[in-house]
DNA sequence: AATCTACACTAACGTTTGTTCTATTTATTG
DNA sequence: CAATAAATAGAACAAACGTTAGTGTAGATT
């Protein structure tokens, strides 16, 4: 009987970042299966937790190990370096948006509105389901040599393009008015961006109604008139 | 039939970022006067400049004051700690964007579509003339303290709540359509803030170009129509 | 029973970190 | 000229840094 729907009346201040940490959800999930039993695994996820909280250059190797509950020895059986395992974060996470943001425009029918809204809802399901993953791929490419960042930015780029194409289908069919591509692609990206750096379980949104929010705000961008239900 | 729009035919991936930079601008320049033959400001600068780079953590004092050409017994005659260098820097950030962001609405008519667009104006103007800046600001602050950064985020909170005001006032006249304050906000202001990460002289706009783009999307993210010229 | 893999443990390597000490030189100003 | 401030120089500090070595052990596979 009270299956209404909950209004949300929770206001703006209420729910505002008032602390100077980077991120604020503490979901430490990794896509890919990552066996917590096994030291690699822990390694990965304490690793993930540290870098989002305080940077790469702000996070000791001993910190990663007394988190995971491991010696520095065990850590470097693992991986080469404590560059290597940002670099391991790096890669699942650009290649988990890439997946998502892929399999999305899969499942969808070719309408350009129906595949840009199915682009940024992925986008933004993506950085609620892992946002220190998102944080740390935004965040810490920097301390990457360049040699190691070079394939992963090229999955970043691939993902861009999903976007572009989308887009350039819309302008080719008449139904996106878009003046400047860039400046569009920047703006789109930036608002499913930045999810991954306020988003958290006590937003009072679900992913869902943040997806469905910023779909609806890219469509605005290019033009397109509010849906009417 | 179609709006004379000035189509730009700039291609989207020759201005693309394919480096593992943070940042692509290299203005490393302060609002406030510094003067860059004393050591206080060219300690600032060099610090703006590594911080942007590599992050706090990823910086070292002797980094520092090489680039500054300083000893670090200078840098310790105008600053107690490594950490209140990076505090004046976000000091000086967090004040002069929410300095352009006041002026911006007092140029202004009392319109709420006027004074959306003004923000969005000034916020991108401020991230294109200090792109470091605004980077350091936003991706560093977590390696505050709590105790230092508290004055800091009370100025964030002050230029958020300049925004919040235009967007309800607007709401409050029936101009606006606004389904989700919250989400509306942070949509808009993720459009600006992320400018200061891809902005390069090279990137074929105008800061005017990208401000007028900007303030066109933040417009039809309200729900407005596109203005008729 | 022998072997292999995975991990723990302690200790140490050399380097770099942020910071401070003492002393000396230059520049500005009353 | 004298005085005060500002910057330089070189050295040193303890602590933390990334990384490596050597040894030991429990559980699974052969």
């Amino acid at each position: 009987m009270t299956t209404q729907t909950i209004v949300l009346v929770m206001s703006v201040s209420a729910s505002r970042n008032v602390s100077n940490r980077r991120i604020v959800a503490r979901t430490t999930e990794l896509p890919e299966q990552v066996d917590l039993r096994r030291a690699r695994g822990r390694i990965l996820v304490a690793a993930l937790h540290l870098f989002a909280d305080q940077g790469y250059g702000g996070t000791s190797v001993r910190d990663i190990c007394g988190r995971a509950g491991v010696q520095p020895t065990t850590m470097y059986a693992h991986f080469p370096s404590k560059e290597d395992v940002l670099a391991e974060l790096l890669r699942i996470g650009h290649e988990e948006l890439y997946r998502r943001l892929r399999s999305a425009l899969l499942d969808v029918e070719p309408d350009p509105r129906v595949r840009l809204e199915a682009l940024v809802r992925a986008h933004v399901h993506s950085h609620c389901e892992f946002p220190m993953l998102a944080v740390v791929a935004n965040a810490e490419l920097h301390a990457l040599s360049e040699h190691k960042s070079e394939s992963i930015l090229a999955v970043r780029q691939q993902s861009e393009s999903l976007l572009v194409d989308v887009l350039e289908r819309g302008v080719q069919c008449g139904q996106f008015k878009v003046a400047d591509m860039l400046l569009t692609l920047r703006a789109i990206s930036a608002i499913g961006t930045r999810v991954a750096f306020w988003y958290g379980p006590d937003c009072g949104r679900t992913p869902e109604q943040i997806a469905d929010t910023f779909a609806a705000f890219a469509a605005s961008i290019v033009g397109l008139p509010p849906r009417s239900g």
